[in-house]
DNA sequence: TAAAAATATTGTAATGATTACAAGTATTTA
DNA sequence: TAAATACTTGTAATCATTACAATATTTTTA
């Protein structure tokens, strides 16, 4: 587990107390968690912290790299601190959202990549998770 | 170019003079429309469409598979009439929506396949369009 | 070091897309 | 035709996000 202040010191972000916190648990819960979720687990540690200060510390992430926003549910945001590429899976059932490794990248034709200058590729899919299918007994 | 009122029966859906004039309006113009581009367009020759019909509507449309919701665009939903698989690309300095063919579909491995029960695979590429790369002279 | 400047954080208000709701209109059924 | 059902409409509510202005903190400069 990469330490959180190395990490946005090495993409060129100043770490401050609230960032780092930000950053600290998106690195440790890979739950693709919203602004409201970030919002609540750290209130308890840091009472001050203010929800704008999520927002702009998100944007700023996202503008510096080193997050991925993932608009996978309508709602709202989801913020991913791993950045390799790799799909998304939301189970329209419990609303969890999941990693998935993909056997094959999709391809475009040579023509469309000349005509089309691709900087971002979302892949997104929606169903029915394992715990969902197969319930505790 | 397939008739308004049929697809909408072939889909199942009762064809009221709104619904007609919206799935016209998404046959017609393949262009990812949003709520307010849909409701401006036919506001003209439907002065009491209300926006809330566009809603209603296009959810129903939705449901009942006649069309798919594209969260390409984190402002606000689009909505596509043509329903065999294709990937999307928005273009981020002129905000077009672009229908791409895949030359190869993304593929997951088997074991991923069989504890997911996929129902929806969206792909959302992000760029530069050829009309924003080469403008006119 | 102390003032000034720059940067970061905060709380509140504004925005804007979508949904909820209740009333009105049209269509279908009996 | 009366009643029931389906559809449409306008307004109000909701809720995520952004704008803004005031503080607080950190860095720079004299
Ligand atoms: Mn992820
Ligand atoms: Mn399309
Ligand atoms: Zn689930
Ligand atoms: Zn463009």
């Amino acid at each position: 587990m990469k330490n959180a202040q190395e990490h946005l010191i090495s993409k060129g972000i100043h770490p401050s107390h609230q960032r780092v916190a930000i950053m600290d648990y998106l690195l440790k819960h890979r739950t693709h968690p919203n602004v409201d979720e970030i919002y609540s687990a750290l209130n308890e540690s840091m009472p001050t912290l203010s929800k704008t200060t999520i927002y702009n510390t998100l944007k700023l992430f996202e503008e510096k790299g080193a997050v991925s926003s993932i608009s996978i549910d309508e709602k709202n945001a989801r913020y991913d601190a791993f950045t390799q590429p790799h799909a998304h899976f939301q189970c329209i059932q419990c609303g969890a959202i999941y990693d998935l490794d993909l056997n094959q990248e999709p391809t475009l034709s040579d023509e469309t990549k000349s005509e089309f200058t691709i900087l971002n590729t979302q892949i997104y899919y929606k169903g029915i998770c394992p715990k969902c299918k197969t319930p505790e007994k």
